[in-house]
RNA sequence: GGGCGGUUAGCUCAGCGGUGAGAGCACCGGUCUUACAAACCGGGGGUCGGAGGUUCGAAUCCUCCACCGCCCA
């Protein structure tokens, strides 16, 4: 065996190894015959073009994990992987391509443009799955699906066609979320906000009856193009003599409503409860056709909607001398404008929060539009029943709650994208717009034959659907939903699914409400969710501020296994992750530390015959294979609660603080004797303990267990079956605990006099001499370790004094528990606590008083 | 405005009613002890955000306050 642990060899090895033993493979028909309980894990499908980022390690390590353990712990597992096609995402990459052509989409038209998309999907589409094999991960790489499949476009027509003849599908005008840029609209969740600087302008209309002006605080004043009222509340003072009057909007003419409709400059001013009279003036425009506040103000009071800016963010005819202009220069021009009449009362600072493009950044602009939307509420109730009633375990519990009021306040989601990468809705329009909806062409014209009673020309809808809309259906479209495959049967539903937090409402939401909904079934029993990864300062990973490093030179550093120790052992219940390269050093000192361990069973046990037979003997052997059994006890716990961090800190400390530096140490002497029972004892708890440590650390354990001469082997540790030990031996263990008190005792004194052995005498075990460094011998005086065992270390009279002073402080601290517990002995506590507490106080009590009162002869006795 | 969290050692976090408050990192001192210096041994360090309350017992439960954060409008 080398003397380090060479990750980057082994990893490509070992990853060979497992594809080429195809032990991520999962069939149905295997499935049945194997007789396990399947369990299927639903890989939260990235985007086909992204790069691989830090998310998706801790994703994967996190499934990885769970399939690994489940897969040791008797189940058939299958976990399905799966890229995304990511719509606006994807075609924004081909575009930004194209630019540097010099053109655009529509220099191609939609089929050259797809085509250019498919190549760029060939191309890179493979790259970010071949990125996660890096990291070890081990879905069954033969069910590779992506979002635009043939298989998987029928489920999502499917899907379409059902909701719609279920009446839970419409086309409607509204307000829709426009991203200028992208040129689509967006659902409101694809909107995100953040405060920023910004001005709020004070703007003077002029009371149409002729003296005085009502002044209007906004922060976006070129939309006043558009107002078609002024609102005040109805309580306010100040305005009340004003209700009913009209502001003549200044240099504006004659406008046209959305449905062409004329509509006069003068304005009327209404009251409205929901106008807050605190902000600015208390009088507020009201611009239905760019504002969703003011569209259902303009509801309420049956306002026309006058749109005022086009798709492209630039003022359309209805804005008269400033039509053709950006709606940001817009601004500066009407304000300006505003000011040479006097209108302009005054600009101040003002903090706000414009909704950005979750894809792009630009502002978004709501215009009233025509799209196709879903009718959430019947939806949701059932996806909110299922986790009321516990049919659907949410972890952290806290992300239960955030479901519930998301569910609970949920509106319409607005599908339709004018985009052209994605699922082309399956809507055909009839010469007098009537729709028709179907799977396919042919479909759609039987029943445009059947409703006109001729042959008339049909034209598809121009838009596709929102890339949720597809990867809402992923735990069963995957598994060839709607089609009663076997896969389905065998397969669905899922047990686990685990997501970061931010797409609990865009995907894990609507996923419950797909399974629902189409197949009548919760999609998995368990949606675990973790946190987001942050720098160490807090901040959000992002590409602009570049506070992170590339994965593969995260991998190239600290290993597959060093990284996914860190990232998980990080991971706090729910919380964001603060993301700290230390993490990762800690988790490849620990790959090294067993690579070294197995080293030495190795070395020191040749031409031993492993046999994994042994009888459990000394001390030590038996302490060792009990902490082994509380070990696996908490560990599996911890895993069977989705409690990650804590499995990756007990796996730590059982090997390395456990293992290595007590278990490992008490064993030397037997290794050196070759002694048969001993290291086929060691075997059996080192392979145990390595087994524990492979959902984690799937290379390291296997390298290990590749380089141990063992009878038989599998091709994996995941082949084996997960550690259920059947020894306890309790008492020895907490003798052999006192024992470790004693070692560090011993050490503890004999480092503050400086000396590498010292002498020592009472009745323990004859493995303290070993690890303590201790020996028989004379001395002047005995002192007593501070220790529940009597022993009692050898110094000269020179030696002694050093030693005074930390008896004195151990007396000190004795004193203290003694006497809080004194107290609490002679207090209610006696009467009213549970009798086993009780009474381990008492048994507490004399042990101390005793070892006190030792400590104290032993002070007098050195004067 | 509605909802959800957090505040424990210098840092990141665990502990969530049973009792000298833990881990890793950082820090200080020592060590080439033949698996490992990516290591070993030892050490210092916390009035568990504040104030009340419940309890025999509170970092842990309740109330209020302060500060920080997130989501939705």
């Amino acid at each position: 065996m080398d003397k380090t642990y060479n990750y980057r060899e082994w990893e490509r090895k070992l990853y060979e190894k497992w594809l080429k033993h195809k032990l991520f493979r999962a069939t149905a028909e295997e499935a049945k015959r194997s007789g396990k309980p399947t369990f299927t894990i639903m890989m939260p499908p990235p985007n086909v073009t992204g790069d691989i980022h830090l998310g998706h390690v801790l994703d994967n390590t996190i499934q990885d994990v769970v399939a690994r353990y489940k897969r040791m712990a008797g189940f058939y597992v299958l976990w399905q992987p799966g890229t995304d096609h990511a719509g606006i995402a994807t075609q924004n990459v081909v575009e930004k391509e194209l630019a540097k052509e010099g053109k655009s989409r529509f220099d191609l038209g939609r089929e050259e443009f797809l085509k250019r998309v498919w190549e760029w999907k060939e191309k890179y589409g493979g790259r970010i799955l071949q990125a996660l094999k890096r990291l070890g991960v081990s879905p069954d790489w033969d069910r590779v699906r992506f979002t635009l499949d043939e298989d998987y476009s029928l489920a999502v027509k499917t899907a379409f066609v059902e909701l719609y003849r279920a009446g839970l599908i419409y086309r409607g005008k509204r307000l829709i979320n426009w991203c200028p840029r992208c040129g689509t609209a967006l659902a409101d969740d694809e909107v995100e906000r953040e405060e920023e600087q910004g001005k709020i302008y004070y703007l003077r209309y002029p009371l149409a009856d002729g003296e005085g002006y009502i002044t209007v605080a906004t922060t976006r004043p070129e939309t006043y193009l558009g107002d078609t009222a002024v609102a005040v509340n109805p309580e306010d003072e100040r305005y009340k003599h004003l209700i009913g009057k009209k502001v003549r909007l200044p240099f504006v003419g004659e406008r046209k409503d959305i449905d062409g409709n004329p509509v006069p400059p003068e304005i009327p001013i209404i009251a409205d409860p929901v106008v807050d009279m605190e902000f600015g003036t208390g009088a507020v425009k009201v611009t239905p056709a760019h504002d969703f506040n003011d569209w259902e103000i303009g509801e309420r009071h049956n306002l026309p909607k006058v749109q005022v800016i086009d798709f492209n963010a630039r003022m359309n005819e209805n804005a008269g001398r400033w039509a053709g202009l950006d709606r940001f220069e817009a601004r500066e021009e009407i304000v300006k404008a505003f000011a040479e009449e006097g209108l302009l009362e005054k600009v101040e600072d003002h903090t706000y929060a414009p909704g950005r493009c979750y894809r792009c950044g630009t502002v978004i602009e709501p215009l009233p539009s025509l799209q196709w939307f879903v009718k959430m509420k019947p939806l949701a109730e059932p996806a909110l029943k299922v986790w009321e009633e516990g049919k659907l375990k949410i972890i952290p519990e806290m992300f239960g709650k955030i479901y519930r009021n998301w569910l609970t306040n949920v509106r319409d989601w607005c599908i339709s994208r004018q985009i052209w990468w994605g699922h082309r809705i399956p809507v055909w329009y009839g010469p007098d717009g009537k729709e028709f909806v179907a799977y396919d062409e042919e479909e759609a014209r039987r029943q445009a034959r059947e409703y006109y009673g001729k042959e008339v020309p049909l034209k598809q809808d121009e838009d596709v659907l929102d890339t949720w809309f597809s990867s809402w259906l992923w735990p069963f479209a995957t598994l060839g939903w709607p089609k009663e495959t076997e896969d389905l049967k065998v397969f669905y539903p899922t047990q686990f699914l685990q997501s970061g937090w931010d797409i609990l409402f865009f995907w894990d939401a609507r996923m419950v409400m797909a399974g629902l909904f189409f197949t009548g079934e919760v999609p998995f029993e368990v949606l675990y969710l973790h946190g987001l990864l942050r720098d160490k300062y807090g901040r959000k990973l992002s590409k602009t501020l570049k506070n992170y490093r590339e994965v593969f030179e995260l991998l190239d550093d600290y290993g597959a296994d060093g990284l996914r120790y860190g990232v998980l052992s990080l991971t706090p219940e729910g919380r964001d992750i603060r993301f700290d390269e230390k993490a990762l050093e800690v988790g490849r000192n620990f790959a090294n530390k067993i690579w070294n361990a197995t080293r030495l069973l190795v070395l020191s046990s040749e031409g031993v015959g492993i046999d994994l037979k042994f009888e459990p003997e000394k001390l030590y052997q038996k302490w060792a294979l009990h902490t082994l059994k509380l070990y696996a006890e908490r560990i599996t716990e911890a895993l069977e609660n989705y409690r990650f961090d804590e499995y990756a800190h007990l796996i730590y400390h059982l090997i390395w603080s456990n293992l290595a530096d007590w278990f490992l140490e008490s064993l030397k002497p037997d290794l050196k004797a070759r002694d048969r029972n001993a290291i086929n004892l060691a075997y059996y708890v080192w392979l145990n303990a390595l087994k524990m440590a492979h959902p984690l650390m799937p290379f390291i354990s296997d390298a290990a267990y590749e380089n141990m001469p063992l009878p038989e082997k599998a091709p994996s540790l995941m082949r084996t079956e997960w550690p259920e030990i059947p020894y306890s031996f309790p008492e020895e263990y907490g003798e052999y605990e006192a024992l470790k008190e004693a070692v560090r005792e011993f050490r503890a004194i004999r480092d503050t006099i400086g000396l590498k052995r010292a002498p020592y005498r009472g009745e323990v075990d004859p493995i303290f001499e070993v690890l303590a460094g201790a020996e028989r011998g004379e001395a002047d005086v005995w002192v007593r370790l501070p220790s529940r065992l009597e022993v009692y270390i050898g110094l000269s009279n020179e030696q002694r004094d050093k030693v005074v002073s930390r008896l004195k402080k151990e007396i000190g601290q004795l004193e203290k528990v003694i006497g809080k517990i004194e107290r609490r002995l002679s207090s209610d506590f006696v009467k009213k606590a549970p009798a086993h507490i009780v009474e381990a106080e008492r048994r507490k009590y004399e042990e101390l008083k005793e070892k006190m009162t030792a400590l104290k002869r032993q002070l007098e006795a050195m004067g």
